[in-house]
DNA sequence: TTAATATATCCTTTAATCCGGATATACGGA
DNA sequence: TCCGTATATCCGGATTAAAGGATATATTAA
C-alpha cells in the first residue's frame, strides 16, 4: 500500500530552496496533502497552466527528490517522498504550511481515479 | 545597539526559497550567526569569490529582505534580519543549520574592525 | 584636498530557466 | 490491433540570472 521506504536521499538544502523557489512547483506541492497522494489531472484542474507545463516541474520536483510518483492505470499519483531525511521533510512541512496561506490555491477537487 | 525592530516584512515563501537557493547565498546566510553580525570582508574571505559576486549576492538578500546591513565607518556589517516574520525565522534557522553540515564553510576569522 | 581602503554598482558575456505547442509514450478498452 | 485518454518529453524562443572585471561611491586619515 504504502510506497517502499528507502534510504533517506541525500537532498541539498540549495537544491531543496531553488526546487521549491519558483511558484508552481511550490504551488504543486503545497497541493499535496501530507502523506496523501495527488492525481496530475487534479493538479492541472487547480493550477491553470498547460498540462506540459505542469508536468515539466513535477519532473523536476521528482529529479530532486522531493516527490515520488505512483502509476496507476493511465493515471499518475504524486505525494511528498516521505523517505526524505527528517530535516528535509521538516522544513517542506513548514514552507507547506506558510505556502498555502500565500498563495491563493483552489480546492483540488478528485475528478479521477 | 541592535537594529529597530520594524514591521515584519512580507516575504514571500517562494521569493525566500528562491533567494536561498543559490549556493553561495546559502553560505552566505550560513556565516552569519543567529543574531550576530558579520563584516563583509570576513564573508569575501571565508567564501573565495571576487568580491564584486559576494556584493551582488549580499544586495540580492537584502532585496529580499532576508538580511540587514549596518555601516560601521567604512566596514559594512550584515546579520539575518530580526524583525522578518516568525515562520521566515523559524525556517531560515532549519535551513542555516543543516546548510551549515553541508557546505563545508571555513570558519570566519574576524579580521576587521 | 588627496590618498587609501572597503564596498557597491555597472556592463557585457555566458548560462540557466521557463514557457507552451507539438509530439511521443503508456495504458485500458473495444 | 486500433482508438482514446493521461501524462511525459521535445524543441525553439524569450526571459532571467550569474559571473567578474572595471569603475563608482563612501568613509577615514593625513
Amino acid at each position: 500500500m504504502h510506497a517502499v521506504q528507502i534510504a533517506p536521499a541525500e537532498v541539498s538544502v540549495a537544491s531543496l530552496c531553488k526546487c521549491l523557489g519558483d511558484e508552481l512547483r511550490l504551488s504543486l506541492v503545497c497541493l499535496m496533502e501530507t502523506d496523501r497522494e495527488v492525481c496530475v489531472c487534479d493538479l492541472v484542474a487547480a493550477l491553470d497552466a498547460p498540462q506540459s507545463t505542469i508536468s515539466r516541474h513535477l519532473a523536476q520536483l521528482r529529479q530532486c527528490g522531493l516527490v515520488v510518483a505512483r502509476r496507476q492505470g493511465t493515471w499518475m499519483h504524486y505525494r511528498i517522498n516521505g523517505a526524505l531525511p527528517e530535516w528535509a521533510l521538516t522544513i517542506i512541512g513548514s514552507l507547506v504550511r506558510q505556502g498555502r496561506r500565500q498563495l491563493g490555491l483552489r480546492p483540488l477537487q478528485g475528478q479521477c481515479c
